[in-house]
DNA sequence: GGGCTCTATTAAAACGTTTTAGTTAAGAAC
DNA sequence: GTTCTTAACTAAAACGTTTTAATAGAGCCC
């Protein structure tokens, strides 16, 4: 590997000043389009790009924020990368932010408290310009929010909704989800289905859990508490397979009779499957199968997973706006109320449901 | 949503000092644990501390980047995310990172040219102290060696063998990969093997391919030309399943009967194995199949899929601790040769492989 | 010839740190 | 009584920009 040269100082504004002749302010403002480059004539500003692409300047941006208090960086962190959830979410907010001239950078938590809150600490004073949260997990936000509302940075929290903040949330609709979960099994003619929540601790299994009570209500369906197991509290992101190996097996041994299983989330519907299909019940044909996410593996299974979809994509994009707009309105708008906006899930039917044999 | 707070101003050093009594100088060395720090008294340093804490004092960490020129923050440049080659990489990354109390900040470029070198280009400006580079994909270096290698900023790239750069790479050994694939076939007594190739523009296709014919030549195996297929060389980071669709419906199309196919990666593998049990085929019953990376979906299928491990996370931790030795080495170490480091892979064998019938 | 308004350019301050090169006082060494 | 060392602290320069306020000439109007 070559040393760092000796001529190691990057080349600087006030190399252009100096090559081109014209002092540093003209400089920047002619690089930058300023307003104040109405003035200057054709001639200078040619002349000045040239000597700037004839250095290879680079603006340092650093020093460009530090001045201007602006620097086009969102910061985006992620409470556990690794979670398929979150890939599709980050994809949404990369496209918008990017076609607003942001970037953002992300950082990873990796499920730890510490990390999440050193990050918060580094991209804050890195003066980002605004904070996207995904919380993929458990999340006490007490912390968050001392250090977030003490900043007043526009932020935005995707997958959970947090009262007493001024901060805005982005997240699906679990209850319409866990209805329209429930609403397909019984369409196809199930009657004896088994369920396995959430863990209690997650906001979203509760949520879940009422959309399906409000749909079997609605069309008077029984719901056997024998054919209900939850979900451990305890749980990494991506613990969630072999959670739902466990709770399918605590379903078979249970001994009673069921036709189908309404799945929590993906990851616990595909554990579920191995279960079955080891157990030599095969899916769809003698039990039926839904998770909850689209999560990327679900296509990809035999059978590809009948599952309720998260617009996560859609999820990114929205946060992303927010944040931008939020930014380009600037200081003194005063319409944005705290909102949390729910998005629509939606039903997407593949192979693993089927009416009952 | 609140308004920014009219006292906006964040606290700065010159407050600290104020309010303590001390230079900003002396407030600044004690906060730091300076080597200077040494001559100040205990009761000094417990004082300014205590005013920090009072005002809640963050340190703008532009500014301190500008003048000290070390920000601790590593850029790391993903082609796509949304591959899940990349995570497992990402992770042994940040691990590291984090140890050595850097910051690794993430750019995705989604597949497109125009966004990676933006990214870059923003990367670079922001002064970031090293680069990682995660080419998950056909990477057409000339631009990236362009622009980095006038930064000379360390860098390493994960996935890709650079030459005539001044750039570490880190990757598996894909020959010794397509070496363990064939073997392990050949061991359940395999003979009739067919293979779907990576795409030609992909060096990792050919190195595999050498690996294969290098094993298939020591046991004297001859290969089926009417078994092999190519990948088409235009692909996303995620068309390999289709591909792997599409290619296996080739090979039985062909009607030349084998009894295991080796594919490409894991998602080509993925959609082999739809493709077979749509035929009616059963893996591993009737035909064994065997991938190559181990992503995360690998072990979800039913029938979890044997494959070729990439020790994707080692691989992010190796990349990483590249760079912060070279970094805390300094611009004296002459001893930084470009390196290349290459990475054992492992056989995982799970369901999808089995002796022929 | 005074007062406008444009045009073209710039000097210098500011952003919030870190770091260099002191300063001062006190004691020790010679 | 001079010099050295060490402790405790600081003034001021620097980092590389952007921005504010100013300058100065030119043209025009009365």
């Amino acid at each position: 590997m070559r040393m760092r040269k000796q001529n190691d100082r990057n080349t600087t504004l006030r190399d252009v000043a100096r090559l081109s002749g014209f002092s540093s302010a003209t400089v920047s403002i002619v690089l930058n389009q300023a307003p104040l480059a109405r003035y200057i004539p054709e001639q200078t500003r040619t002349h000045i790009e040239q000597a700037a692409k004839k250095l290879g300047y680079h603006p340092n941006l650093l020093a460009r924020s530090l001045r201007s208090k602006r620097n086009h960086v969102l910061g985006v962190l992620v409470f556990d990368l690794s979670d398929p959830f979150c890939t599709p979410i980050l994809k949404g907010i990369e496209n918008t932010v990017y076609q607003a001239s942001y970037l953002a950078v992300l950082a990873d938590a990796q499920s730890e408290w510490t990390r999440f809150e050193r990050h918060l600490e580094i991209l804050l004073g890195q003066r980002v310009e605004g904070l996207i949260v995904i919380a993929n997990w458990i999340l006490a936000d007490i912390n968050l929010l001392a250090d977030v509302e003490k900043h007043d940075i526009p932020t935005v929290i995707i997958g959970r909704e947090l009262q007493r903040a001024s901060i805005h949330s982005v997240l699906v609709d679990n209850e319409a989800g866990g209805f329209l979960a429930l609403q397909h099994l019984h369409a196809l003619g199930h009657r004896k289905i088994a369920f396995i929540r959430g863990p209690k601790l997650l906001p979203d299994s509760g949520r879940r859990w009422k959309g399906v009570r409000s749909f079997a209500r609605s069309v008077n369906l029984q719901i056997d508490a024998r054919l209900v197991v939850d979900l451990p509290d305890l749980r990494t992101p991506n613990s969630g397979f072999e959670a739902g190996i466990k709770a399918a097996e605590e379903l078979l041994r249970r001994r009673h009779p069921f036709t189908a299983i309404m799945a929590f989330d993906d990851m616990t519907a595909m554990g579920c499957i191995r279960t079955l299909t080891v157990a030599g019940i095969k899916v769809p044909e003698k039990c039926s199968v839904i998770g909850f996410d689209d999560v990327a593996p679900a296509s990809l299974m035999v059978p590809a997973l009948t599952t309720i979809r998260q617009p996560m994509e859609a999820m990114g994009d929205v946060a992303a706006a927010l944040i931008v707009d939020w930014l380009r309105a600037g200081p003194e708008s005063s319409d944005s109320e705290v909102k949390s906006r729910k998005m629509s899930p939606e039903l997407v039917v593949r192979e693993s449901t089927r009416p009952p044999a």
